[in-house]
DNA sequence: GCTAAAACATAGTTTTTTACTATGTTTTGT
DNA sequence: ACAAAACATAGTAAAAAACTATGTTTTAGC
């Protein structure tokens, strides 16, 4: 039960575009050398990233990437669902519904496992995260 | 972040075993026909509970398992430990603690949703599972 | 004692997923 | 014009997961 560098990377992406001062653009390269990501790579992860429509991007010469909302209207819960792909402990809870379901005697386990894990991710906003870095520097 | 076969098929043989009627011993070979999981691999799953301590296991022909526990004294926790391995949601949690720890911005993060799935897994027992499925068949 | 049936054990193989690379195109400031 | 950035897709390599194969050991029943 581990995430996906994927979904790690994503968000450190995220955290550093929220550090930036308000309108100023980062750039993916730079991200990527200070976080010792492969640029190619976080193309793709922030590509997925993308449909969410938290970002917004400058192309061409001097462009880059800054957010598109404030850091407290982004949750967790949202980002993980784009990186990740899906969240739910078990791939039966969201698709591949089996035959078995109605008599299933763990399903139950599982929904309510995956019920505690969105419902922290739900409380959770990129804005809570950088506010919890604050507070350890003094 | 999904868990895998070997905590989803070991969690079941479990619940079958707590579902046996006291002292009475239920067979690999059955559980593995019943719920269509090859028993080769039911085996191994099986022996990664073992140092868990809660299987008794009969040898030689007319042999088999049952708890070694009653069911409410086993929590979702430990049978997650040892089928899963582990349960922390990114590996520097519980191990290769990377140089930077001190300094990340999403470890605490991390920490807080390992914290939050940990405590339900603790909550939970077999016997809860067992209970929640009797309430469903009236 | 022999045999069949069960647990016990390890190594190997296949499949799937993850992580990453390669190779471009498009846009835009200078 | 050109360099630097975002945008996009396909391919590849590595790792993990899922399973198979091939045994050994134990024990009840004949």
């Amino acid at each position: 039960m581990k995430f996906s560098t994927r979904t790690r990377y994503g968000l450190r992406f995220l955290i550093r575009l929220a550090a930036q001062p308000e309108g100023e653009l980062l750039q993916l390269g730079q991200v990527a050398h200070d976080e010792n990501i492969s640029p190619g790579y976080l193309e793709q992860i922030v590509r997925a990233l993308k449909p969410l429509g938290i970002l917004r991007a400058v192309r061409g010469a001097g462009g880059g990437y800054a957010l598109a909302r404030r850091p407290d209207e982004i949750s967790m819960e949202d980002i993980f669902l784009h990186l990740e792909g899906e969240i739910s402990p078990v791939a039966c809870l969201t698709r591949d519904q089996c035959r078995r379901a109605d008599q299933c005697v763990t399903r139950n386990f599982w929904r309510q496992l995956d019920e505690h894990i969105r419902s922290f991710l739900r409380s959770q906003t990129l804005a809570d995260i950088i506010a919890a870095e604050k507070l350890c520097l003094h």
